[in-house]
DNA sequence: AACTACTTGTGCATTTGTGCACAAACCTAT
DNA sequence: ATAGGTTTGTGCACAAATGCACAAGTAGTT
């Protein structure tokens, strides 16, 4: 197995089949093929071998995968085993849901700094965390050791908080405002576009005006 | 040109153009090349003109693109020249955060139903809607001829809700919840996941260990 | 009216990703 | 031991997406 380039979409896949793997485990199955996988979260079997095969040989042949192994297997390739804090910044509706969302915990991640520059969000509570002004940013960075940070702020502040962000030494930066970035090479940056997801979906609904829903 | 089967991520890249080319308008550019939307988005120019060029011929040759016509164009494409209702099933914070969502209403999207089978939500005022029981989407998708629903629930749950939407004739989804949705084939569905999202960074992050930064 | 500077639209080559099909490996039963 | 039924891992072929490079077309200038 050689390291080559691993393709984008199969990092997501990987990730999906670490989830779905975490809910077999708690059922308590304990082996399970790559058809099952495939059945699980829709896509093809080979397809599923092929994922893992980046990263190594974890099945056996004839039996499939054990279940809590390849769950720690996909765990360690996303690199969940270690915790991973991050800070907020926005604490509007869309920065207090992601703030109080139950899926980061699940899943390794902990918010540990709220920030907000509006002076009626300061002090306010979420749930165990108080809304901090920016300027306490690089005090709660060097405390937790955060790498990655969460942009919910509207399109117009996001670029000046990109900015904060990797002046204060984040390297990761999942953005949800509905803007284009310009960040350093070295900062990975991920954009979350809510009103896109929808755009496709309309797109789709159109296009059945046009392609009969005959065959495929 | 002939209509062929368009590449997801041609659409994608579409919708943010769309709204690229809307904040130009908006600051009065006239005229813009497919160099100048390439930098502004942060993709290859010739991939501009190939994206569009599946829809057809939009600029004049030694000129570029007229923003407000081409603007006009990746609407339509998109579908979004007619408005879309959405209802919202989940008042939960995510929910919450959805329904009140800014972004939504520039690009033609309004929320006209919340729902949730928490009696403690429903009744809660969500800015000028109320959070109604699940047995009123019926009426509300009708009255307003609601085609698209998001799903704001647990895991869980969001089965269940899906089937439900189905039910009462949405033919859209837009899903939140992390887990992976059985729907039939003539419904669109998209999963918007936000572990994925962050689990990607991190899977990125740890790659640096290896790939020395040295080139590229 | 010819020349220069631009920019689109597209044929072609390249790169990237997916799926098939089968050998290799494993388990069970006889 | 051997045979039969499974399931993985992977070489190879195919399909899809991207990028290059240039002809075709436009506007302005001399």
């Amino acid at each position: 197995m050689k390291t080559l380039r691993v393709p984008e979409a199969t990092i997501t896949r990987i990730s999906v089949y670490s989830r779905y793997l975490e809910q077999l485990d708690r059922k308590g199955v304990v082996t399970v093929s790559s058809v099952e996988i495939a059945e699980g979260v829709g896509v093809s079997p080979a397809q599923v071998r092929k994922d893992l095969a980046y990263f190594g040989e974890f099945g056996t042949r004839g039996v499939g995968y054990n279940v809590k192994d390849l769950r720690h297997y996909t765990s360690k390739i996303l690199n969940l085993n270690e915790p991973w804090p991050l800070v907020v910044v926005g604490a509007g509706n869309l920065g207090f849901a992601l703030s109080t969302y139950k899926g980061f915990n699940n899943r390794g991640f902990s918010v540990v700094g709220i920030f907000d520059n509006d002076l009626t969000k300061i002090g306010k509570k979420i749930v165990d965390l108080e809304v901090s002004p920016p300027e306490k940013m690089p005090e709660i960075i060097a405390q937790h050791k955060v790498k990655i940070g969460i942009i919910a702020v509207p399109a117009s502040a996001a670029q000046e908080v990109a900015d904060l962000m990797i002046k204060n030494g984040l390297v990761g930066i999942l953005n949800f405002a509905p803007v284009s970035l310009n960040v350093p090479d070295h900062i990975e940056l991920r954009n979350v576009d809510l009103s896109v997801n929808l755009e496709i979906l309309t797109f789709n609904l159109g296009m059945r005006q046009f392609a009969s829903r005959g065959k495929e």
